[in-house]
DNA sequence: ACCTATTTATAATC
DNA sequence: TGATTATAAATAGGT
């Protein structure tokens, strides 16, 4: 609620972490208070700046509150896992995501605690990766229309093929000797047959590429 | 901050009391999380409902905060870092690590696990972004390849296509009358007519798409 | 410490 | 209890 949005993560900033510290406080303090007032609650409030310093509001009395808080806490938590067991169990899962030996891993809060790491990592992951993955299919059907088209020109191709097949030898094979313009046509027909062999070579050459090479279907993507 | 503006009292009526309770509460204990994370403070909190129902924060621990503030009212000089307040710390960076909020970043340890942490993910992350990206350049490579033959076959087809009719020409326009075999031979020539026709669509419309659908560049891989 | 553009919290309402 | 929304408050970034 400021100028610019704030991600919620300690404030580098030694100078601005103190300012932002003083605000906050005192946001909080009156905050407590308010609920106190308006919702007839009890409510304890205890800070501690960086520095050390203490910051309290008590609706009633610290005494109060705390002395409550441990009646209330004594009720609800009957007995399971001492506290102390658990941050031991805790500490020691830090140090082995830490790369540390690992001093207890049948601690269940241990498997927790990587779990929850991995499926974090997973979301991470799985956005990126969707995004390639939407890339590599709109590739992948590009190439899929691009591959078909080069078919269709093939066999345009071919038809065009026979076709000139056929016309040359309407030219040269029944009039040979009859058509005076023969000379100034023979140069076409011979430039044609060489461009039929190159087309006929390029072809072969390329359906290879298609079949062994440009599978176009979806790949594999782990 | 809502509707309307409000004067801090008491809320009279209870059902308001209740929600207004409910609301607050959790603004508050929000307030108190986001202070100690931004801050690097230790905070603890604690509300008793009407009812009598127990809500607390605290950033550490509430033995940890409630030691703290005892000590703090018994002598006038703080204590900075007790072997408990770091452990206590151990154990808010692992909650941070497992999703929750972060309660005290401050510690070196702490910052140390963290980065050791993103390193690991990044590493992981690399890994498998790299292997895409390079799927990806295959296929922009293979399309373009593609590509290219296509652009190779529309230059053979018009080249034959000239060819073509200059053959025609030699057919059908000298000998329209003098030919006994014409008869036979038009059914060829409107058939490769035809042929013609399609291939110059076919090969207008693709080229369309080469030019606007198909820049087969290296895509931006974020 | 003060100033505001913005973000947040939340009062009122459904 | 849970959404929604208009509005009041809090506050981030500057001075």
């Amino acid at each position: 609620m400021g100028r610019g949005k704030i991600v919620i993560r300690r404030i580098d900033n030694s100078a601005s972490r103190q300012v932002t510290f003083s605000k906050r406080r005192n946001g909080l303090l009156k905050k407590a208070k308010e609920l106190a007032i308006l919702c007839d609650a009890e409510v304890g409030v205890a800070v501690f700046s960086g520095t050390g310093r203490l910051y309290d509001y008590a609706s009633t009395s610290m005494k109060s509150v705390i002395e409550r808080h441990t009646r209330a806490k004594a009720e609800n938590h009957p007995i399971v896992d001492t506290a102390s067991e658990i941050k031991s169990n805790f500490f020691n899962t830090c140090r082995q995501l830490m790369g540390e030996e690992l001093f207890d891993p049948s601690v269940k809060d241990l498997e927790n605690l990587e779990n929850q790491l991995e499926t974090r990592l997973r979301g991470v992951r799985k956005t990126k990766e969707q995004l390639l993955i939407n890339e590599i299919q709109e590739l992948n059907q590009k190439g899929s229309l691009i591959h078909q088209q080069n078919i269709e020109l093939y066999r345009k191709i071919n038809i065009m093929h026979q076709e000139n097949i056929e016309l040359h030898k309407k030219v040269y094979a029944p009039t040979e000797e009859n058509d005076p313009n023969r000379n100034a046509v023979i140069p076409h027909g011979f430039h044609i047959t060489k461009e039929e062999n190159a087309l006929i070579h390029l072809g072969l050459h390329q359906q290879q590429q298609h079949g062994e090479e440009l599978k176009l279907g979806a790949p594999k993507l782990g």
